[in-house]
Formats: C-alpha cells, sequence, structure tokens
DNA sequence: TCAAAATATCATGATATCATGATATGTCAA
DNA sequence: TTGACATATCATGATATCATGATATTTTGA
C-alpha cells in the first residue's frame, strides 16, 4: 500500500509530480504542441522536414526536440545523415488532443 | 471551412494555440497540479481548506488560484467571508488524468 | 581528405515564472 | 466603528524559459 496517498490525495508522491509538471511543462507551448500534432499525425520524421512542415528556424527545433527526448516524450533515430524523431510517450498525444478539442468526453 | 486547416495541420489557429498553451502551462506545476486534483476530488471548497488540505502558504494559494481563475480553469463565488473555488474547466482534469495514469486508454 | 548536408550545441540578452514576506481589502459580528 | 477572520494583492530577488545568431559535430559522397 502507497503510504503517500493521505498525503497525496490519489495523486503521485511529490518526486513524480515533479517529473510530471516537468513533461507536462514542455507541451505547454505552441511550437512543440504542433510538432507533436506533427509526429502524431505524420508519424515519424526527419528533423528537416519537420522544420518545412512548421516553418521553424533549425536551431530552435532542434533545441525543442532535444529538450523532448530528454523528458521521453519523443524518441531519436539516426538514419544516415538524417535523425529520424517519432513520439515516444502517448500521453503527448493524448494530451494534446484534450486540450485541443476531440478527446473530450464532453 | 477553416483555411488554417493547412497551416496548421487539424490543430487549433495559432492564436487559439497560444492559448491553449497558456493555459497548458498553469496546469505544469506540482502545486496546481494538486489544487485540480484537490478540487476534482472534493468538489467545490473555500480557499482555507484548500490550504489545509495541501499545506500551502495563503498568499501563495491564492495566487495560484488568481492565475487559474484568470484563464477559466477554475471559478470563484463568494460566500460570507469565504471564497469558494471549483473546477470550471474539464479539460483541466482530463490531462490531470491522462497525465497521472487513470485516464488514457493505454 | 574535403566539402556539403543535416543536425546539434553554445552564448546571450530579453522576458517570464516562482516563492516569500509584507500589506491591503472585504466581510461579518459585537 | 472596531476587531478579527478570510482572502487578495504587492514588491522583490532568484531562477527558468525563450528566441536568435553563431559555431560545432556527424555523416556521406567526390
Amino acid at each position: 500500500m502507497k503510504t503517500n496517498s493521505a498525503q497525496c490525495g490519489g495523486l503521485p508522491a511529490p518526486a513524480e509530480l515533479e517529473r510530471i509538471a516537468q513533461s507536462l511543462k514542455l507541451l505547454a507551448h505552441p511550437q512543440r504542441l504542433r510538432i507533436v500534432g506533427r509526429l502524431e499525425r505524420g508519424g515519424a520524421a526527419p528533423v528537416y522536414a519537420i522544420m518545412a512542415d512548421l516553418a521553424l528556424p533549425q536551431g530552435a527545433l532542434s533545441q525543442h526536440l532535444n529538450h523532448m527526448k530528454r523528458a521521453g516524450l519523443v524518441q531519436a533515430e539516426r538514419r544516415g545523415k538524417e535523425v529520424w524523431y517519432r513520439i515516444a510517450d502517448r500521453r503527448a498525444v493524448q494530451v494534446l488532443h484534450c486540450v485541443c478539442g476531440r478527446g473530450g468526453k464532453k
């Protein structure tokens, strides 16, 4: 039995809650939401494709992806000169959906 | 027909996306997540009750609530000396659930 | 080995967020 | 009208995030 249920009222323990908030913070950014949308809809993609689709500056995009990778939201795989990114944590997509309309039960 | 579908790939228009990201940013904070959890589980409550349950300093709690109110996540109603808060946007709860475990379809 | 393509990292200044303690406001009862 | 209770607001310094432009790294083909 988790003894922290009383203190946290059914929510995860403080340390975990901190991690969750951190991931959520990464999603709380317009461009990063668009990146998640792009990766969901088009599947995995190399950076230059995302860059073209979303019209983001290369350095900025790379940093966004890096942050999301560190948090485990996306996953990277090198293929030759390219690096392909994909969604690694479904919760990213779920949050996007329930916050952008479809996905809410009302 | 929304002509921004092409540019935004099914996501809301930039201005709206900005607002959504802003709301998400408010949820991306451990104490505010706990506040949402408290209001969900216990229903509406006066500030002093939330303060006691979550052991948050009065000023800080008041500011958290104020920010969330401005964003439309919660709603306030004065009853005598007290001000009762309640969830105003179900998406807050949905995000909490899908990010904290229960609520995701896997 | 060199050049170019694709991506990553760094440095920096601007802005936003945070926690804290102090003070102000509003409401009710005496 | 005064006092106390409940809540809100303010001021401030510390820290985090952001966008930008410059530079570095990795990989492949010539």
